[in-house]
DNA sequence: CATAACTTGCTGGCTAACAAGCAAGCTGAT
DNA sequence: ATCAGCTTGCTTGTTAGCCAGCAAGTTATG
């Protein structure tokens, strides 16, 4: 709770930084309760303003909303193509290739909660006609062009590809939105690092089997 | 909507009968909408009773949430039971044990969307506090101990099982909690019966490969 | 059998709390 | 002095929960 002071410590003015507060609080609160039961109040208390301002940058809490969805689909484009070039020039094969996605995909999900959950809810139909299609398209278009060409797929293997990455996303994003439901339910601690390693180790184990047998790989480096 | 006449068509008074419709209102609405954008004169309303009702016979909104909570799991854990039953008579090796869960969990979880969507929903901390933790538990392990049993799995090789499940159960739930949103993003057709018969064969597939190796089973049959 | 006394299912009016959005106003920066 | 940045008061609408009441049954009593 930074800033809760009632005298108003004359903060110096600046919109872009009070308009990226408002966003930052937007999400955290969207994210951690769902739109509904988010207040533009609260926004503004956790954004250390008043209760207007999020209303004066942003119209109304639904033009918010979709501001917070556009900036997280933005960010997730740009770390798909990322890795997309990064994938790439490795240079190394398949299976690899794989792995290495699998590792840097559960790190970047730990590493951006907040948007794994706005996604999950905009999934259950969170504000009805709010969600950005086209730019989750764009994501998810560009996401299954990467892992192609990374894979080495030929176009018309592009089903394949699409279940593949339907797969991992699944696989990664499931233990971290149900970390305090179902993953300790089952019998996990989703916090403890060796759950995290283990799970890396399985998904990758897992996904391999649905690459095209092309005989062992016959490339060997390094283990990793 | 049935019974929507203005006139109060003398229904005959019967609570066991009323309180079953005001769960299934409520259920159908809060996996829908969510806990905070469900108001309980929409639940009266998709009942056929009066705004009053569902406060009548459950004292609270969270009541009523956290008893559609409680069905739902006691729903789930007889399930989960009944399948464990079935794997265990067919006296099948593990693979086809597998094969089969796969597909009846598939058509299961296709059969009670209301289902996941509540828990997805309890994943994000929907109602904070009013989640049923206990009997969540009980279906988590009682599921785990299921699938141990039916593939054989030595009490030692307990965490595996565990992977296998929460894999089993990501992929599973995914492609229909993301149906409108990621897996169109990505380019299938949710509702193609196609879609849902590859999805099938590809998470039998994947799931195939966590279990031991135990050499090419030699148990042939039919290739189903 | 009849009818009075009582219980239970269900309704709808009321209220207090809260939220979104608007508009008027204050204030610091240029 | 002007205006963008920001706050505060107000209006309007929505909702949960309370409560009084009514009517359909049910039990007790003659």
């Amino acid at each position: 709770m930074p800033q809760t002071s009632a005298a108003p410590i004359a903060r110096p003015r600046d919109a872009e930084r009070t308009r990226t507060a408002v966003l930052d609080a937007a999400e955290t609160l969207f994210a951690e309760r769902g739109f509904a039961a988010t207040s533009m109040a609260e926004v503004g208390a956790v954004a250390g303003v008043s209760r207007g301002t999020p209303g004066y940058f942003f119209r109304s809490k639904a033009e918010l909303y979709r501001a917070v969805l556009d900036r997280s689909f933005a960010d997730a484009l740009e770390a798909v193509r990322a890795g997309r070039l990064r994938a790439l020039r490795s240079g190394r094969p398949a299976a690899d290739v794989l792995e290495g996605t699998v590792s840097d995909y559960v790190d970047f999900v730990a590493a951006h909660p907040a948007f794994v959950r706005l996604i999950q809810r905009e999934a259950l139909g969170e504000a009805a006609g709010i969600g950005n299609l086209p730019l989750g398209q764009a994501v998810g278009s560009e996401a299954v062009a990467a892992l192609a060409q990374a894979l080495g797929f030929s176009p018309r293997a592009r089903s394949a590809v699409m279940q593949i990455l339907l797969s991992l996303i699944a696989l990664t994003w499931f233990p971290l939105i149900h970390a305090t439901t179902l993953v300790s339910a089952i019998g996990f601690d989703a916090k403890d690092p060796r759950f995290t390693a283990a799970r890396k180790k399985h998904i990758t184990a897992l996904l391999l089997a649905a690459l095209p047998p092309r005989r062992a790989t016959p490339t060997r480096r390094s283990s990793r």
